[in-house]
DNA sequence: GACACGTGGCG
DNA sequence: TCGCCAAGTGT
């Protein structure tokens, strides 16, 4: 906000400046209210544009908390696409173990070759073509770090307009209707603070369960909220039961305190990651013939883990294996100060606690 | 369009 | 306790 507009702000005169369109009113909300974040450029100034792709893929579908350290941790460690793009892939998977969706580390790693060795595309449709990245994403870094006129649609976006329009359509069909109402609504002018406005309002204003209708700055535009029904917009779908699978899991130490782990499958449910080896995931319990190695297990518990897809029960058994154990096919053993260097998601970090690791 | 793909926080 | 949800993408 401009010092002229702060000092008539301040003096009550801000009703006979009243913004014609969202687009102004929210604007001129974000001048005020704008959150400061780690990838965020100051006020008026520049975004880094390997700062804003990085944190991009971090937050998809990923909270601003939850990404925080981890963003802090990359960029500590590589500041720039360079050093990212020459790190080795599994120092990349074992930094992103605990956020989740590890395609996108995966992804991350390709895209971030691609940009190191062909330079940062400068068009929304340059960046839709790289690995990784979507729609959303292509338009958030356009807008954001190149200040190009994109529609960024997000959840967040997408529950915005869905109120403001009061689009009743459940999502996902909606999306169609909602994109284009977005569209329209979207500025030419700043639209990169006018698409992180968008994401601030829905992060603290517009929020899914008890919107802060009385602070909205497009109150005043806002048709659901005319007609009282902006809590249960946008609506959805009914989601399907979530199945349940069980399985076993094995946890061999050796006396020097090496751990027996494994590499799963570069694709799919936690590809390339590491884990203790045990059982399918399915719908009958195993016991301890599912174990790698013929060993005197104990069973120490039950870990409940929730995937977005499936809950799994896992039973753990810890034993103890001779020094001169080989590892079975695909598995090798890890020293206990390298554990922690591994790329195991959080479901393989509860089981090791469970342990005793 | 539908489904696979993680995790943690919140009401 | 448990379902909902978060700055989505790839297949």
């Amino acid at each position: 906000m401009t010092l002229v507009a702060k000092i008539f702000n301040v003096l009550g005169w801000r009703r006979s400046m009243k913004p014609k369109t969202p687009a102004a009113a929210l604007l001129e909300w974000y001048d005020v209210h704008r959150r400061a974040l780690p990838w965020r450029a100051p006020a008026g100034g520049r975004a880094d544009p390997y700062r804003v792709w990085l944190s991009e893929i971090m937050l998809q579908q990923t909270t601003v908390a939850a990404v925080g350290p981890y963003f802090e941790k990359f960029t500590t460690r590589w500041p720039h696409v360079a050093a990212l793009a020459g790190a080795r892939d599994e120092e990349i998977l074992a930094a992103w173990a605990g956020l989740g969706y590890y395609a996108r580390a995966r992804n991350l790693v390709a895209c971030a070759r691609r940009l190191a060795a062909d330079g940062f595309p400068e068009s929304e449709e340059g960046w839709r073509a790289l690995p990784g990245v979507g729609p959303y994403t292509a338009a958030a870094v356009a807008a954001i770090a190149y200040d190009l006129p994109a529609t960024v649609v997000d959840s967040n976006v997408e529950r915005v307009v869905a109120r403001l329009m009061a689009i009743e359509t459940p999502l996902p069909a909606a999306k169609p209707e909602i994109r284009a109402a977005a569209a329209r609504l979207s500025p030419r002018e700043r639209p990169g603070d006018y698409a992180q406005a968008m994401m601030d309002l829905g992060a603290t204003i517009c929020t899914p369960a008890s919107p802060a209708c009385g602070r909205c700055p497009l109150a005043p535009f806002c048709v659901a909220r005319a007609r009282g029904i902006a809590a249960g917009l946008p609506r959805r779908a009914p989601r399907l039961a979530r199945p349940e699978r069980v399985g076993a899991v094995f946890v061999a130490r050796r006396k020097d305190g090496a751990a027996l782990v494994r590499t799963r499958p570069a694709r799919g449910l936690l590809g390339g990651m590491s884990e203790f080896p045990g059982s399918d995931w399915s719908d009958a319990p195993v016991g301890v013939e599912a174990a790698p190695l013929k060993l005197d297990w104990r069973a120490v518990g039950p870990v409940r883990h929730v995937f977005t897809h499936f809950a799994l029960t896992l039973d753990v058994f810890v034993a103890e294996a001779p020094g001169t154990a080989k590892p079975p096919p695909r598995a090798r053993w890890v020293a206990a100060d390298a554990l922690a260097r591994e790329a195991l998601p959080s479901l393989m970090r509860k089981v090791a606690r469970l342990a005793g690791l």
